[in-house]
DNA sequence: TTCGTTGCAAATGTTTTGCACCTGA
DNA sequence: TCAGGTGCAAAACATTTGCAACGAA
């Protein structure tokens, strides 16, 4: 059980995504801190991701397309990706947890969480096109 | 619009995940498909299942959770994904495309597809436990 | 003959890790 | 002081790609 102990590095990546809505990729966050941590490594983004995405004060979205991005909104919410863009975007909408009863109705094992991503193309796509 | 070409191989890799329930890597395909065709590439293999899958005759599953992996069936189902086992587990749940209109209603762009995949502890791991 | 397909190997892109040094508690 | 954090570089993976030879139409 390590205890954590405080560094410069992690709470400027945790206060990095905070401060956006799009869901930038550890090589983006890695670009954008070297601003502040000139010297700062990719491994320390990825192992400060992995940490915070662990303790629960980021989420790592998979998208199945190129690299893993990170959200620095916690609290539950849904994505959309647009295929044309390749940009992930927070959908608000309706709470849908209720789809976990609904799978768990013939299902032995224990559900506990699930993630949802919706595809298609985004407003601005289809306005530019 | 490239013309298909019949391959031993291709036909060979729909077979083989025709004939399994569980959702095998590529490299688990590739392994297996070394019985048949022992000088049989990785590539090829790659290639193969991204052109089936652009056909719609395999699904491709991301889980965010280490390599990508397959699935003959492809009548639209969900997934569940085993924290401890790491298997992925096909659903049979009622249908949920109804969570695609809720997600529409305050997007300005259009939705026309969306993968879920549950997570948790499944029957055989809990049972072992 | 033509052009898609294959095997092989090298390249790519993403993420993880070993290690010596640095730093917060 | 000392365990955890960092930078750097190498390694580990997963996947893609260039190319010459091969095979289906």
């Amino acid at each position: 059980m390590a205890a954590l102990k405080y560094s410069r590095q992690r709470e400027s990546i945790k206060e990095f995504l905070a401060a956006r809505t799009d869901h930038p990729t550890a090589d983006t966050v890695y670009t954008n801190l070297r601003k502040t941590f000139p010297n700062i490594s990719l491994g320390t983004v990825y192992r400060n991701l992995s940490l915070l995405s662990d303790m629960g004060e980021i989420i790592k979205i998979s998208t199945g397309d190129g690299a893993d991005r990170f959200d620095g909104r916690t609290a539950p919410h849904n994505h959309f990706v647009c295929r044309q863009c390749h940009r992930v975007i927070d959908l608000n909408m309706e709470n849908i947890d209720s789809i976990m009863d609904v799978a768990g109705k013939n299902f032995a094992g224990s559900i506990d969480h699930y993630v949802v991503n919706f595809y298609g193309v985004c407003g601005d796509c289809i306005t530019k096109s």
